[in-house]
DNA sequence: TAAAAGTCTATAGAATTAATAGAGTTATGT
DNA sequence: ACATAACTCTATTAATTCTATAGACTTTTA
């Protein structure tokens, strides 16, 4: 399961991807329209923001806003900045490996394979999935 | 990530089918040969027992050995198993279903959708990952 | 009938996740 | 200039889950 932050975290990109090149948008205004804790939603827009997907803007008028075009920022991304690996195993994860402590010889391993095929079906899904792209698919369910 | 109780189940099972109709293999050995803490795999092999998977007999000469065939035993039904879920929201599993607390719109939910489509592809892999498809995958590799 | 082997209950330590509190800093509009 | 709105940062805590261990008990069989 994905953790709390990233669903907060994906929830509020969409949020602010739909209102792409209106101005800034206030944390508050987001944690109450989106039901996120909104001390817990400042750290995560912060985390988005150094992460150089979001730009904020202080002061009165201020809040946060998407730097990224809709169509640039992936589900694998987000994933990766708060949960770290899509990968259910640390042996199949290119950035973050780490041996199975238990593994008896893991270049001949079976479920290495299993978990490896499921790790590239798993980010090919996720890195087509950009906010416009589910921004689009909520429209089209909206319709019906 | 999956547990380490999953990882060690799927690698006792595999150790078990290869020794399948051999009768039965100790706990000990199991343990000793797959990197298994002893008292922690004695519970994971007791749940295997209960779901149908294994059998155990007692005394001397006794362990534990695979009761389904090799090729009926998936991967999916052992994670599900130990870790539940196997999709990455609440919301999109079928046996485990759980509304999301924070979500606005469930019905056009564009993230929902998203996961769903991963949960889809990865039981669908895991289903055809038996542990005899493991094994003969193992022996390819072992070839090279 | 003793030893080998599985079964069961309880517990504890470690790690991670989720959430909150509060002080501090910065930018803005008037 | 300056009050205010808003973001930033550090700590802390509560809850949950995961991993592992201990020990007593029961069953089976040579």
């Amino acid at each position: 399961m994905i953790s709390k932050k990233t669903k907060y975290a994906i929830n509020a990109l969409v949020y602010l991807a739909r209102q792409h090149q209106q101005g800034p948008v206030l944390i508050s205004q987001i944690a109450r329209e989106q039901h996120i804790p909104q001390k817990f939603l400042e750290a995560i827009l912060l985390d988005l923001k150094n992460a150089g997907i979001l730009n904020s803007k202080k002061g009165r008028g201020g809040g946060y806003y998407l730097i990224k075009k809709p169509e640039e920022v992936n589900m694998a991304e987000v994933m990766r900045l708060f949960d770290g690996a899509i990968a259910l195993l640390p042996c199949v994860t290119h950035r973050y490996y780490e041996r199975c402590e238990e593994c008896v010889d893991e270049a001949s391993c079976g479920i290495r394979d299993v978990f490896q095929e499921v790790r590239n079906e798993t980010v090919n899904i996720l890195k087509r999935s950009t906010l416009s792209e589910i921004i689009s698919r909520e429209e089209q369910m909206k319709q019906r």
